[in-house]
DNA sequence: AATAGTGGCAACCGCATATAG
DNA sequence: GCTATATGCGGTTGCCACTAT
């Protein structure tokens, strides 16, 4: 059984937008909040599909979008968070405030990927491109098989990347604080508080991983445990 | 001046996941 | 627990502006 469309695509314009869409786009979430994206482009008096409604909001429209280049600062910020993260665009662009993931994942591409490539470092694995050891974050029990990974063949630590993770135990209390942008599903409350929660699975996105997490896995140099992203900063 | 090639970016598409019923 | 649907994410495409020939 396939999925249905998620609206009526005879009816709705495609392409660029046009100013007085985004006025409409503006002035509705402006009135009504985010949110509802399926309902807003009736409500909204607009031809355009929820989905191209939010990212259109998200990526153009938000008032928090800083636009213009990026500084060398965010520029270095992408580089150590994408070696850790990989191509988590919104969990990297959740530390660049007034980015959205659109941005970083076209500017990776088109200035960080060739600027990386130029200076020999491979944009995948950032190691130098002569060496073929590789970073991977496959589960050992889903790779394939291959050499066991010595203390020499180790992926290089990034010792000026300061994160600061917060390891918390899960019976611990959570205090009330408003949940941050970063995390690109919201964590609920019992996962934390049952310990419930694998920060490799659920960063990475592992399937199922809402769910009790059995994999025992050791992200990072981290046993399964949990992982508070909320306190991370741009240093 | 015309044309081809290239780069940058906005937007689309399809899939994964969350969640309501 | 299952199904249908809304939302979010990452990959890809297509258009436009700029540069080279």
């Amino acid at each position: 059984m396939g999925r249905s469309p998620c609206c009526e695509k005879a009816h709705t314009n495609k392409g660029a937008w046009t100013r007085e869409e985004d006025e409409r786009l503006v002035a509705h979430v402006r009135a009504h909040g985010e949110g509802c994206w399926r309902s807003l482009p009736s409500a909204a008096g607009l031809l355009r599909c929820g989905k191209s409604c939010r990212l259109r909001w998200i990526n153009y429209l938000r008032p928090d979008l800083k636009r213009g280049n990026f500084s060398r600062d965010e520029d270095e910020l992408i580089v150590k968070l994408h070696s850790l993260l990989g191509n988590k665009w919104s969990l990297i662009a959740a530390r660049l405030p007034g980015r959205t993931d659109n941005e970083i994942k076209n500017y990776w591409n088109t200035h960080i990927r060739r600027k990386l490539l130029g200076r020999g470092i491979d944009p995948v694995t950032h190691r130098p491109l002569t060496d073929a050891t590789t970073v991977s974050f496959v589960h050992p029990a889903e790779a394939p098989k291959t050499q066991p990974v010595t203390e020499e063949r180790k992926p290089p630590r990034c010792p000026d990347l300061n994160l600061d993770l917060c390891i918390s135990l899960p019976f611990q209390q959570e205090e009330e604080r408003p949940p941050a942008r970063a995390c690109a599903k919201p964590v609920k409350m019992e996962q934390l508080q049952q310990g419930r929660l694998c920060f490799r699975c659920s960063i990475l996105r592992v399937r199922g991983a809402a769910t009790e997490c059995s994999c025992g896995s050791n992200f990072l140099g981290l046993r399964a445990g949990m992982l508070d992203f909320r306190g991370l900063e741009m240093k």
